[in-house]
Order: C-alpha cells, then sequence, then structure tokens
DNA sequence: AATAGTCAAGTGGTCAGACCACCTAACATA
DNA sequence: TATGTTAGGTGGTCTGACCACTTGACTATT
C-alpha cells in the first residue's frame, strides 16, 4: 500500500472496487447475497464504518439493496444512474453497449438539430479547424466535435447527461460515426439545410433499430 | 420522534433532509463552508458516522466537496446527476425547468418514434383504454402513456433516464402536453403514420427553442 | 521589520467496540 | 402437526479514540 506518493484515495472507494471484485470473482447475480459488513470488514481488512460508506454509495447507485436484519444484497433489476464507478459493473452486461449507443444517438441527434440554429460562423470554423486536425484521436476530436454542440444549446442537464453517457462508451467497444459524416454534418451547417440532419444521423444507424 | 407506525426512515436520509434545511437557512452559496463533521453531529444529535454517511451521499450526487484539514464545501457548480434528493436541491434554481422539459421532450419524442414498430394491437389498445379513462390525474396518465411506450423500446437506460427526468419534473411545474396531444399521437400509430410523430411533437413546443 | 520555523487547534479519515432493532431458522412445546 | 420460544446473525447507530492534514498564530531568526 506504501507508494511513493500516496494515492489519497479514500478507504471506502478502494473497498467499493474491493467489493466489485469479489463479486465477480463470486460470479455474484443480482438478488444474491453480499457478505455481511462485518465479514467485509474483516476480509477487506478495514473499519466497518469504511464499509459502511461504501455500501452507502454503492446503495445509492442502486447498486445494492439492504435489509435490516438479513442482509445486503445485489439489486436484482440493472441500475444505472451516475458515476464512473458503474462503468465497471455494467460492462458485463450484454446489450447495454446498445443501449449506451442508442441513448448516446439520441441525445447526438438532438443536439445537432438544436444547436443548427445557434452556431456562427466562428463556430464552424473551429469545427473545420477541428476535423481538419490530424494530431488528435477519434474519439477525442468527436467529443470535442459535439462538446462544442452541446455547450451552445445552453442545456446543462443535457450536456451532463451526454458526459456521463460518453464516459460510460469510452469503457466499451467504442463505436463511433463513419469519418465522412462530421464532415457531411458540418456541411449541413454551413449551408442552413437543417432538414437533413436527421436523415444524416439515421444513415449511420440504419442497421441498429 | 416515536411515531404510532415508525417510519424506518435511516438517520442518514433523515440528516440530508437537515443539511438542505440548514443551507437553505443560512442561505449559503456554492463554495460556502458547512459545519464541521463533529459540530454537525452535535446540532442535528446524530453520530458522527451518520453525518458521514450522509455527507458521503451528498459527495456522491456532486453536491459538496470535502478537503482533508479543512472542511466540507458546497460544489462550485450545479449538480445534476440522480436521485429524488436532488430534487430539493435543485429547484431554486432558474431555467432548470426549461432544461427539464427540454430533455425531457427530446427523449420522449424519440420514444414514441422507436416504440412506432413495436407496438402491437394490444398495446394500443391499452393506450386507448388509459386516454378513455377520466378517473387518473394527467400527470399519472403522462407517466403510465409514455411509460408504455418506454418499455417497448427495451432501453433500460433510456428508461432510467427518463424515469429520472420525469420525477425533477414533478416537482417544479407541470408541463405536459395538450390533452388532444395523446390522442392525436395514438392516432398516428393506428393509422401507421410515422412521418408526422415529429411534427406532432414540434407543434407542441413551436415557442420553445 | 521581514522572514522562516514551530506548534497548537481544528478538520476530515478511519477504526474498534458497544448497543439496539430486526429477521431467520432451529428447537422445544403443546 | 402446529405453535411458541429462543439464540444467533445482520444492518443501524453511537461513542471515543487515533491519524494525517491544513491553517493561522506565535516565536525565533535574520
Amino acid at each position: 500500500m506504501a507508494g511513493i506518493v500516496p494515492p489519497k484515495q479514500k478507504v471506502y472507494q478502494a473497498v467499493l472496487k474491493e467489493i466489485r471484485t469479489y463479486i465477480e470473482e463470486h460470479h455474484l447475480q443480482p438478488g444474491d447475497k453480499l457478505p455481511s459488513e462485518r465479514e467485509l470488514a474483516e476480509k477487506l481488512d478495514a473499519g466497518r464504518s469504511s464499509i459502511r460508506e461504501a455500501l452507502r454509495a454503492m446503495e445509492l447507485l442502486g447498486l445494492i439493496e439492504t435489509r435490516r436484519g438479513e442482509g445486503t444484497f445485489l439489486t436484482t433489476y440493472q441500475p444505472y444512474q451516475s458515476v464512473e464507478l458503474l462503468s465497471s459493473f455494467i460492462l458485463k452486461n450484454d446489450g447495454v453497449k446498445e443501449e449506451l449507443f442508442m441513448t448516446r444517438f439520441i441525445l447526438e441527434k438532438e443536439a445537432a438539430k438544436i444547436a443548427f440554429d445557434k452556431l456562427n460562423e466562428q463556430d464552424i470554423g473551429i469545427l473545420q479547424v477541428l476535423l481538419e486536425d490530424d494530431s488528435i484521436q477519434a474519439e477525442e476530436r468527436h467529443m470535442d466535435f459535439f462538446g462544442l454542440l452541446f455547450s451552445k444549446i445552453n442545456n446543462t442537464l443535457l450536456e451532463k447527461i451526454w458526459g456521463l453517457i460518453e464516459a460510460f462508451s469510452l469503457t466499451t467497444h467504442r463505436f463511433y460515426y463513419k469519418n465522412t459524416f462530421y464532415h457531411e454534418l458540418l456541411h449541413l451547417y454551413e449551408k442552413k439545410d437543417f432538414d437533413q440532419i436527421e436523415d444524416l444521423f439515421q444513415e449511420q444507424v440504419a442497421n441498429l433499430y
């Protein structure tokens, strides 16, 4: 544990990871019972209060359910909600990748349409430069591109949700759009052609749902 | 505290509410410092561990930030993320209602379109009955109506996000669609007229953005 | 006077141990 | 067989104790 530079990670965060590992190694399924708090404290070599703080976090995320007198159980339904912690819990579930992509797709499509009226020449210039730059990764370009669109919309909630989904997406197989897609979208902005935005997006996923 | 039927609310949840009250009464702004854990424990008549569990929850929600040796501070940026607890923190912020509605609108619009191919006669029958029933509130009808649509989509993530937004929306001024809207949407489903769904939605918010 | 060093107090982080309320299952009883 | 009873395990909570860290006041040095 004694690194040269202490990571300063809180115990309850470390506990969180260890519990995840425990779940994986023991192949726990939704509805299964976790070890008791006392047992976890002993196994993970941590105080019970730290264990509880971690469990409280998992409870908030909807990952577990505690029943007094009985124990702590994995939630039966697949949880979602916030925080990167989730990503490590999620990726085992098949179909999640598709859900992530579909949701992300919807948000980005609508963002592209709503941003249509709010982009000025300067914004379009920035996007152009962005697409010309070959030195950056595809993921990063995607984030920057849509990040700008979302920022113009002026809806923090929407932006937050998108950021969350995007973060999750990074942990799974990446699925972004064709390279030409971004250029075509930009062209539509330049030509002030709103109506084709929807179609352009749909072309990208014609086979998905 | 001794009610006839104990609410069985956990202390840390009660503490959560009291902290919120404290923040409001003392007009704390983002960046301001909360009382120390020990002070809160004394003031709220709770153990420090319970206080910490509550603070841990708030931290996860992005509401506070703890700095060892210094104290606990309100986060400077407006938080979002999960859980009904947020609703009570959020509603003071102007513009949030609009953001909530816009996001909800997008999700519902897309859900209505994606569900198009997945509704069978029985589903449409259920929706019809739902709209005929005058005994239920508009909000509930809305929830049930779109709840069914979302359930047909088979995307838990999307459904979860929508449920979250919906819960928030309930805490602010309600803004749903015209009564006729639901019937018209249903007609489009019956007529198998996909293309007009988008337009129908847009009519509802022509003046919003 | 300005700077550097020291130190005490306050704060979050953590642990250990103690009760309590509650649930369950094994057991004893009728 | 049905019904109480009970002991053990579990989460819920509190208390008190350290630790690590930050801050600011105080002191000594320059």
